[in-house]
DNA sequence: ACCTGAACACCGTTCAAGT
DNA sequence: ACCTGAACACCGTTCAAGT
């Protein structure tokens, strides 16, 4: 998946030198293939080798791990907010979340520890990464509050907890290497937000410690 | 939290030299309070130091980090199945069950890193921590099966699925830093699999792809 | 029986030296 | 301006040599 609108180091940056340049685009393709390979801990080493780059040249493009994979997960993040953006015009509201969520979970799947890099990025760092889940956040938010001003949800739910719900559920989708698990636990959680699952905090018969 | 019984290497082997008894010994402390200090994947080197004892002596003990890991939560893990059985008492069942499944969100809180241990042993791998989860399991499942045969549970929900989601929620409590995080998930989880919220799968009105 | 620690094969990260 | 790779400080794991 490196469809790079061509190849251009961010989209607003000052232009590289060509083989600067040439170096960052190898870069990240070699991290994608890593990634896909290794998962998202995959060896830093092992890219900058992959690249046919000195280790240096990759710590001067992208000083940390988590650039390097936010610049990987551009176009995809980027699709993910559009998504959300098209389902806006779909109804119900709260299915229409529901599906966006569902590819929410594809995509924190793609690969491997990926779900734990998206839920520290989610918890709100201040990194190039956590600016690309920003986007998301308020694109769900959107379809959040949709479904909620149409009754369907209830009004406590939580964007970001959602979100991390999502994460939550790929991760244990991955530890239990069960494709299947994550979808579940998704339908657990919205399971439990519906209105008509709302005033009744439990069978409230006694009270216990 | 090294209050094991004396000392005692498992509860059946053969008794160990009064040297390696000692080593054992010093070895499950250093365990503990190492991963209390630097979570579940804290330096095997370093506890070995810390025990005062070559590293070559702990992976004699222990020749795996989850074995390490399994002796120094035995304890812990004994509390919660039998947590989970005074609970069979409690009425009402769901309540009671909510109350064991947020013991066990503390519980997995221990330490960080101690979410994940658990989901994989969980997941059913046959070694030592995986014995003593599949203990838990079982003493969770006759908590899931009053509250469904109650009538206050949906009968589709699943003990596993559940001890995965409470790692879950413990695993998004800790990237987001968030000690409340974790209730919230089980909340959710929870609000979702009660009989009452059991036969409206979506408001369904129009079905989107 | 048990312990030790050197040895090996890996990491991530920095930085002086090059072009 | 950019690249390289040696250097440093860490890992986990094994195993020959000791007692």
């Amino acid at each position: 998946m490196q469809s790079r609108s061509t190849s251009q180091n961010g989209q607003g940056e000052r232009p590289l030198r060509a083989d600067a340049q040439r170096n960052y685009d190898l870069l990240v393709a070699a991290a994608d293939a890593g990634f896909t390979e290794h998962g998202a801990e995959a060896s830093l080493e092992d890219i900058a080798r992959r690249a046919g780059v000195g280790i240096g040249t990759l710590y001067r493009h992208f000083p940390t791990r988590e650039a390097l994979l936010a610049k990987v997960l551009d176009d995809s993040i980027a699709a993910m907010v559009a998504r959300a953006t098209e389902l806006e015009s779909v109804t119900p509201a709260s299915a229409a979340l529901t599906t966006w969520l569902e590819s929410m979970i594809g995509h924190a799947t793609t690969y491997s520890g990926l779900s734990k890099a998206l839920a520290a990025a989610l918890a709100g760092t201040c990194t190039e990464l956590g600016n690309s889940c920003q986007a998301m956040t308020t694109a769900g938010a959107r379809l959040l509050a949709r479904a909620q001003a149409a009754g369907e949800l209830r009004d406590d739910a939580d964007i970001k907890d959602l979100l991390m719900a999502v994460q939550a559920a790929a991760w244990a989708s991955e530890q239990l290497a069960d494709p299947d698990a994550a979808q579940r636990m998704l339908t657990m959680v919205l399971d439990g937000l519906r209105v008509d699952a709302a005033p009744r905090r439990a069978p409230a018969r006694r009270r216990i410690r």
